[in-house]
DNA sequence: AATACGGGGTT
DNA sequence: AACCCAGTATT
């Protein structure tokens, strides 16, 4: 049982100060931070910054670089076509992200990149984190940030179990560096990220751990209270491959479910409906002719349970090489099917119906 | 104010 | 198995 010291009462000017030292000499290096404080390259942060929306630093690397090798200048990214951009984006989820960047491209060829939070508010994708992120990092406009590091933050900094929205904003804007508004929404984002983490915040080495409420309590991981999340729907739905592996019928997803990749032909099977209804449907929608069942795949997403059955079907549609395309992970795991199978071709014969 | 929207990391 | 991640758009 640790004693409960009460915080020290807290003084804008001087959790700045000591945020801002803990910042200079134990914040990240990454790779959209090349250049100076304040006034970074709008491109590279704006790229970096759509990444990463709901999307950890870690992962985000694994495409930055690439992304950028592709697309090295925002007429280069507009100028390619957008399943260019998808593939790039491939395995990272939240599709629109790559869609909303492509047309703010083009918008931002045309008309020249936004120099205002404001400005930056206008173009698709770009939320108010995203303006403010890029107002402050790349123009020095004095703009908080508002992310689920700042949240956390904040909330255990002033013991706030259920932040509203309008609280976060309130508390981050008057804490917000005057001088070095884009160092600290790095600040505390870095803090947030590497100290102030979730389930194991390390208040040992935190800058902040003397005024911090939350640390005060004994119970820092209380703060903020977890939020309410809506259930994961279980939903059924039959795919047909049509090709191999190497080169297969692909169609284009339609709305918001990875809208804009190529994927398997798919039909969602209807409330208590069977997958040889679901399966004859998409057949003669295709006008192919329905084969045995691959097998069957699950996949699971942050609102969504897919159990899909992957059948064999024939026709004469034209294939696409898969490689090329860009795929949804769901997608990959029903190719991987027939991979499976194939290595099984020793044991077992081609058209010895099912395997798992 | 709720919900849809991916896929993976951490505990 | 929770809970979360440098959120945004839509309803």
């Amino acid at each position: 049982m640790t004693a409960v010291v009460p915080p020290v009462p807290l003084d804008p000017s001087q959790i700045r100060a000591e945020l801002l030292a803990w910042f200079d000499a134990s914040g990240r290096a990454l790779p959209w931070r090349l250049g100076q404080e304040g006034r970074r390259d709008p491109y590279r942060v704006w790229v970096a910054e759509i990444l990463l929306q709901q999307t950890q630093v870690a992962r985000g690397l694994h495409y930055y670089d690439r992304f950028l090798e592709a697309f090295p200048t925002v007429q280069a990214l507009a100028g390619a076509p957008v399943e260019a951009v998808l593939k790039a984006w491939e395995g990272c989820g939240y599709y629109a992200r790559a869609r909303n960047l492509h047309r703010a491209a083009g918008l931002i060829a045309a008309d020249g990149f936004p120099t205002t939070y404001v400005g930056w508010l206008a173009l698709p994708g770009v939320g108010p984190y995203t303006a403010a992120a890029v107002a402050s990092l790349a123009y020095g406009e004095g703009r908080a940030v508002n992310d689920g590091n700042v949240r956390r933050v904040l909330a255990r900094l002033y013991g706030e179990a259920r932040p509203t929205e309008n609280w976060i904003q309130a508390h981050a804007d008057a804490l917000l560096s005057p001088t070095r508004p884009g160092a600290w929404n790095e600040a505390v984002m870095d803090l947030g990220a590497t100290v102030c983490t979730p389930k194991a915040p390390r208040c040992a080495t935190c800058p902040l751990s003397a005024h911090c409420a939350a640390r005060a309590s004994g119970t820092p991981t209380a703060f903020p209270a977890p939020k309410v999340r809506t259930a994961v729907k279980a939903v059924q739905a039959v795919a047909v491959l049509i090709g191999d592996e190497r080169t297969a019928v692909l169609e284009r997803r339609e709305g918001g479910l990875l809208g804009g990749l190529m994927g398997l032909p798919m039909q969602e099977l209807r409330e208590s409906g069977t997958t040889q209804n679901a399966l004859n449907a998409l057949c003669k929608r295709l006008n192919a002719r329905p084969g045995e069942l691959l097998g069957q795949i699950t996949h699971s997403m942050t609102h969504r349970q897919i159990t899909l059955h992957v059948y064999v079907a024939a026709s004469d549609l034209p294939r696409q090489t898969v490689a090329d395309a860009a795929l949804s992970r769901l997608d990959h795991k029903a190719l991987g099917l027939l991979q499976r199978r194939q290595e099984g071709l020793f044991a077992m014969p081609l058209t010895g119906g099912s395997s798992v």
